[in-house]
DNA sequence: GTCTATACTAAGATAGAC
DNA sequence: GTCTATCTTAGTATAGAC
């Protein structure tokens, strides 16, 4: 690759990594291409040479977000679902100190008012995450439940004020996924 | 009351209304003051008489979209949980086509981006949400549990493009609660 | 590829007539 | 209390120099 084309890679990877902070820590509409860019420590004009639109930045953004997120999970955990449970239902994580947040719990409503490519993204970021979680329950239905509790769960407990209220939630979701996780899947064993 | 308060009392109503269901449906950001007050038929100068600003409006119009849904959901199901869950994870629920749809699932998101007295409704509606919940589980955490997977599972329904894959998001969501309804509480019997 | 400058639009909020 | 008209700000997107 010649220096050019390495050297624009690289600064459009660190517009991606300052949009995926950013989006997923105040939202879509909150941000704005400025902001991006100058966190990016890049001025606005310089951005139509990476992106499309805002909406593009947003569809990349969210899936550069997602890898962040699996990666540093990935350092902390086990390979059991409670211990991967534990750590994405951390108080930590709801109050935004990690540098890394889900973007599938952050966003989820953000999501709905977005175009088809962006849905299309994210969809593809959950598939990837039941797929994660289906390796440690085998049982996909199972895995659909915990990843509603982890989601949710983080989703919500972000939302609401009352920390108690807060920390109550995040540990009866913890609870309900080690309930579900040890319950015998229902027979079908052949 | 005289005619004049009563005119406006009933003016007030009807914009709140259309906040409702524009915001629950759209989201803060993407609705303007002028759209909601168009569907109120009345024009954007007459907001003012009723409300301070924007965040203002919304956040009483979450506390309408609340009861609205609270009401709706009342008349169809029955008294146990089951049935509460069922009626609220529909696809009908998912797919907008509720008039009135809750504003825990299809803001959580939004509310995290605004500022405190709109979380702080948020964070009323919610627990009037669990303390209806209770009344049927008597059992705080359970309670917890299972308004994360309604709750947590319409938002993720709804944001998620594959329909065959939301379906079955629904469904399992459906189904855990069934699960987590009829477990035994741990012994806190006396 | 990155900069500065600018066109264009949308929306929140206010003023003043009726 | 509701209207029309207007102020102001902010943000997306584009044009053109280097």
């Amino acid at each position: 690759m010649t220096w050019n084309k390495t050297h624009k890679k690289n600064t459009k990877e660190r517009v991606l990594q300052s949009a995926a902070q950013l989006f997923t820590q105040e939202g879509y509409e909150k941000i704005s291409i400025n902001q991006v860019m100058e966190h990016a420590q890049l001025t606005r004009g310089a951005f139509y040479a990476h992106f499309d639109s805002k909406s593009d930045l947003y569809a990349q953004a969210i899936k550069t977000a997602a890898n962040n997120a699996h990666q540093a999970i990935s350092k902390t955990t086990s390979d059991d679902i409670a211990s991967l449970a534990n750590h994405y239902l951390s108080e930590t994580h709801r109050d935004k100190l990690l540098p890394q947040s889900c973007p599938l719990a952050c966003l989820i409503t953000d999501i709905t008012q977005q175009d088809q490519k962006v849905k299309s993204v994210y969809t593809d970021v959950f598939k990837a995450f039941i797929t994660n979680i289906d390796k440690l329950t085998n049982d996909q239905q199972r895995s659909f439940q915990i990843a509603t509790l982890m989601i949710g769960g983080i989703a919500l407990s972000k939302a609401l004020e009352d920390q108690k209220l807060s920390d109550s939630l995040l540990s009866a979701c913890q609870s309900a996924i080690s309930t579900l996780a040890n319950i015998n899947k229902p027979s079908t064993d052949i």
